[in-house]
DNA sequence: AAGTTGACTTTCG
DNA sequence: TCGAAAGCCAACT
């Protein structure tokens, strides 16, 4: 077997794409969450990780604090819930994720 | 090799 | 209730 590992991928980065992959659809988690599951506390640098890595994975399902959108996607996130049955809530400024129901707890 | 940037979080005003 | 600033971590230039 031979697998060739990706040298080019660090541990952090693997580590951050299982958590996610592993988020079902209909569920979502925050990226404080997922930093502190691999015992980091850089929420920043999973959404870094995102934006270089997270073209494969289901990024829409990694939100911010209070279930708020990632700045900048938060359109682009949407879509992927109305696809996906994401429990949304309506607010003042715009839509954000039910984190009531939606919050992955594993 | 060193500095800056970035799909964030939390606290103070 | 809303707005701004500082703090943390890893990647990119």
């Amino acid at each position: 077997m031979n697998f060739d590992d990706d040298t080019s991928t660090s541990d952090f980065v693997e580590s951050v794409m299982d958590i996610v992959a592993a988020i079902p659809a209909g569920r979502a988690m925050t990226y404080g969450e997922v930093a502190a599951a691999l015992g980091s506390r850089g929420a920043r640098a999973v959404g870094l990780i995102m934006s270089r890595y997270g073209t494969d994975l289901p990024w829409w399902r990694v939100v911010r604090a209070g279930g708020h959108l990632p700045l900048g996607h938060e359109t682009r996130a949407l879509e992927q819930y109305w696809a996906e049955g994401m429990p949304l809530t309506r607010t003042s400024s715009g839509y954000r994720v039910d984190m009531k129901r939606a919050h992955f707890d594993p």
